[in-house]
DNA sequence: TAGATTGTTAATCGATTAACAATC
DNA sequence: TAGATTGTTAATCGATTAACAATC
């Protein structure tokens, strides 16, 4: 398979919930015209972003909704059950887990785990909060494929590594610190995109 | 001043932070070199990304650390005190609301707003959840620069406009949806990243 | 001076957009 | 056939990396 830019999963994301949606109201057929006007995105980019896994659509029609939905929920690996940890049981953590959409979407939160002893053995819903030294033992009993790191900044590389040593597959990285690993990893710096905000917001009033 | 690239603000903030450490460990002195050993960034990165903003380092000595924070500081905005409010009081528009380092960065959240009515007068902390439609008048009397938006993806684009009429300044949007507004956006859809991740995962396994 | 590191220009790389032949 | 839209190649744009003169 030819590499595909990091940019355009982001964006078959985009387009997958853009034709669950479709598909909920009745839609039969769409083209890259229509999906490039529902999400402001170019038509042409639609395209070659499809045409990196195969030809979906047909010339002169579009393509059919339900069968694009299908091949991209394929593509991403949509319609398997993602299991998941989550790693500091904090408010994020907490949040995190209990996020309704993750459930519905496929990923499923099976385990919480932390360092703080005084956390440890209670319950948060269905799931008990067990102590990082068991993260191990957990992740190979129950096929864990996901971290979740909702641990601050300074414990953040070390949480990772111990997930890394557990043998999972990926992990979603919320602390605002670049963790060193050799498993995929996807950061999600909320603070680092709330400074960006910020600067934007001083760099336009200084236009107006 | 010249077009700055949107990456190169990210990184700014990773900078500061990396910074602000170095600042906690006494050092006086660093360099790009150092600076990109730690990051895992190109150290002729890290100068041209200064560069659109400057000169800061000395030739043959380096960035002096403190100062070199201080401009960032500056730059980034992250001097001033940001007012924002959470819209939305779900499980995330809490955890938002709660989480510390928010503070202690310089972004207080002062409102919190939603439109489900068994929630509006509740307290979350000592903040009182209001309702939508009090939203521009808090704003105008709160000097409100920021608006955190946890909704549900359906009423994202009602929730962005409501806050773009209300004059706040830009928007940082944690719903799985494009919204469609004239201020400053930053989307943080961790659900894409977490589909992302999984693609990754999946891509990696093919390989091993 | 010799060594180090910046700031900046030029080269490379990668991603987006435009254009259009293929074809439904 | 005429009109529409894909899939793909080529052109453009933008960001990263390399290289090096300037200079501390």
């Amino acid at each position: 398979m030819e590499k595909i830019p990091r940019p355009v999963i982001r964006r078959l994301v985009v387009y997958y919930r853009c034709l669950e949606r479709m598909k909920g109201e009745g839609k039969e057929y769409t083209s890259s015209k229509e999906l490039a006007r529902r999400l402001g995105i170019k038509a042409c980019q639609i395209r070659k972003d499809l045409s990196y896994f195969g030809g979906f659509g047909k010339r002169g029609v579009g393509y059919k909704v339900e069968n694009l939905r299908e091949r991209l929920e394929e593509i991403l690996g949509i319609g398997q059950k993602w299991r998941a940890v989550v790693i500091g049981a904090g408010n994020l953590g907490k949040a995190i887990a209990g996020h309704k959409p993750l459930q519905q979407q496929g990923f499923e939160i099976v385990g919480m785990f932390d360092t703080d002893g005084r956390k440890i053995g209670k319950k948060f819903g269905n799931l008990e909060i067990m102590h990082m030294s068991d993260l191990k033992k957990f992740v190979e009993e129950n096929d864990v494929k996901i971290a979740i790191l909702c641990v601050p900044a300074d414990s953040a590389q070390d949480a990772a590594k111990a997930v890394e040593e557990a043998g999972v597959g990926g992990i979603l990285n919320f602390s605002a610190r670049v963790i060193k690993v050799s498993i995929p990893v996807e950061n999600v710096d909320f603070t680092a995109s709330l400074k960006s905000l910020a600067f934007q917001i001083i760099k336009r009033k200084g236009k107006a």
